[in-house]
DNA sequence: TTGGAAAATGAACGATTGTTCATATTTAGT
DNA sequence: ACTAAATATGAACAATCGTTCATTTTCCAA
């Protein structure tokens, strides 16, 4: 099915900042990809403005919120719950439209407070809280060393990032990421050897 | 000593780009910040394209060059090796002028292909090459777990960095960064507790 | 089939952009 | 003190920006 003329235009505006960033993205370009004027752009959104934070809350308006009796659940049998994070961290750094918006997240959080805050909210201490729960518990079962929980999250958070964040690099001049693509369940690996009791 | 036209000039511009990026910093901004009106600021710099590009280039040139005789001698030690290293970072992350020029590389990252590939360079590869052949001596010497080297120092330095990228966000908007103080060095008892023989 | 709403058009606006240029002022070496 | 070079000025330029508006076209429900 083919997309309504507002769809098209949050479509191709994404596209657009998440190469170029808000200020060199022109509503005259916008509009010139989805093929009508830019006078017809005004008829769907009131600013060039309403059309990035449009976009800008679809990026937060679908983060999942998880289940926390899962999780702890889940945490109990220690290393798959890393591994599985991993795996659905590393599906989000592949998928297309989660890399254009983490590029359009990137290229603009350095100009823009709320996504800043939102930024910090959503892919840090989110996931900070969530990982210092499961090694709380992993830590209760006697699977791991003691320590303090958030370190440890920070620690494993900080490696799943900083992989994201190179990809992302890479790809924008189309180069090659094969050496990264298991480069997260190394980092699983690795870290749970050195954690783990004994 | 006072600074001439020129370097007022580089001064006040890396501090714009810093804050606003390329794109959204005016030549008419820059000249205001001096003292000066634009048109003078094209006796001293060909155009805006050459203040960037100076700046750019100075960010590299700055650069240390480690001595490898020395590095390959203080790896034996182990983990002072790694808590001078994270010192290190740690100076550096804190420094105003590299903050600034930190963020302006952020800022211009993911619109500026010469500029990704010097980051990816400077701050990625030259770090993972000198970790690496520590980490190698430091099997050799039996004092860490076996394992790939490049990857133990992909373990290390992304916490690094991530800690770095974190702060920088956080004092963007003059938050306090004091829990994140000595998270350089936490992260060294911590990944070296991981990886150490026993 | 028709009428009204929704959507698109093209021209125009004021503001800002990077840059140029003729001219004036300041600076430094003799 | 004189001169030439270095530096600063103010006005102007063409281009591009976001946005508005009167008008026309398209679309759909009655």
């Amino acid at each position: 099915m083919s997309l309504s003329t507002k769809e098209k235009i949050l479509k191709e505006a994404s596209t657009l900042f998440s190469q170029l960033g808000y200020k060199a993205t022109s509503v005259r370009k916008i509009a010139s990809k989805v093929g009508i004027r830019e006078s017809a752009l005004y008829n769907h959104f009131k600013n060039k403005e309403e059309i990035f934070l449009t976009i800008a809350d679809e990026i937060f308006a679908t983060s999942v919120e998880l289940d926390r009796e899962k999780i702890q659940e889940e945490a109990k049998r220690g290393k798959p719950f890393l591994a599985r994070f991993a795996t659905t961290y590393k599906l989000v750094t592949f998928d297309k439209n989660s890399e254009k918006m983490f590029r359009l997240l990137l290229i603009e959080l350095f100009t823009n407070e709320a996504l800043r805050k939102k930024f910090i909210q959503e892919f840090h201490d989110k996931n900070i809280k969530l990982l210092s729960e499961a090694f709380f518990i992993m830590m209760q079962e006697g699977l791991i060393r003691s320590n303090d929980p958030m370190l440890v999250a920070y620690e494993f958070l900080s490696s799943l990032f900083y992989i994201r964040f190179h990809i992302t690099l890479l790809r924008i001049d189309s180069e090659s990421t094969s050496h990264l693509s298991t480069q997260m369940e190394k980092h699983v690996d690795f870290f749970w050897e050195g954690i783990k009791v004994q």
